[in-house]
DNA sequence: GCGTCTTATCATCACCGCGTGATATCAGCG
DNA sequence: CGCTGATATCACGCGGTGATGATAAGACGC
């Protein structure tokens, strides 16, 4: 999940459905990507479960699936109370 | 930042750090990993101010910096939070 | 059915980043 | 001061991955 993050056109695509469900076709204009390349990219976040698809006539509406986000926000604000309550432990060498 | 995380050795590093402080020897050691490759990855969260080194006679102790994780973690719960809000929202074709 | 528009799939290429080896630096210790 | 051990730096090779082009698959209107 954060190896998808890590794409900047990925994080993009996140970023914008994270606004509203859009299609594929206005993800081509908002980043200026090339259509093949977009679609690329939602698979793989289609079968990672971040995103669904919805087939609307012969346009395809993707949005946003939050507990994904969320589960992978929980991760790392785990990793840092972790660190928080442990800044005074150190191992010896 | 969640480009340094999306590295597994990387992300090892950084889940070992959040449970104490270690110096590199330790985290080869954890890791099986070599050091210059560890010590390359080191590099790398520091310039990121992912952790911060500690040097200590000839050892270096590394420790992790929560707020740089616990920001990274909020910008994704922002993000899911977002999504969960406008999951009604569409654009028109 | 035909043309057009939207989307998906596949093969290919180029490039970036990880792992590694060689080497330098530095601290401690005799 | 030389030696050893811990760490850092640099250059290089190779593999994974993102971008692209060509193409296929549907859906709609005529």
């Amino acid at each position: 999940m954060i190896k998808l993050l890590a794409d900047p056109l990925r994080a993009r695509i996140v970023q914008l459905l994270a606004g509203e469900a859009l299609c594929t076709c206005h993800l081509v204009e908002e980043t200026g990507a090339r259509q093949t390349n977009i679609s690329n990219h939602l698979r793989q976040l289609r079968e990672a479960g971040v995103v669904e698809a919805e087939p609307c006539g012969r346009f395809t509406y993707y949005r946003l699936r939050p507990e994904v986000l969320q589960a992978t926000a929980d991760h790392i604000a785990g990793l840092a109370e972790r660190a928080r309550t442990h800044s005074e432990a150190r191992r010896p060498c």
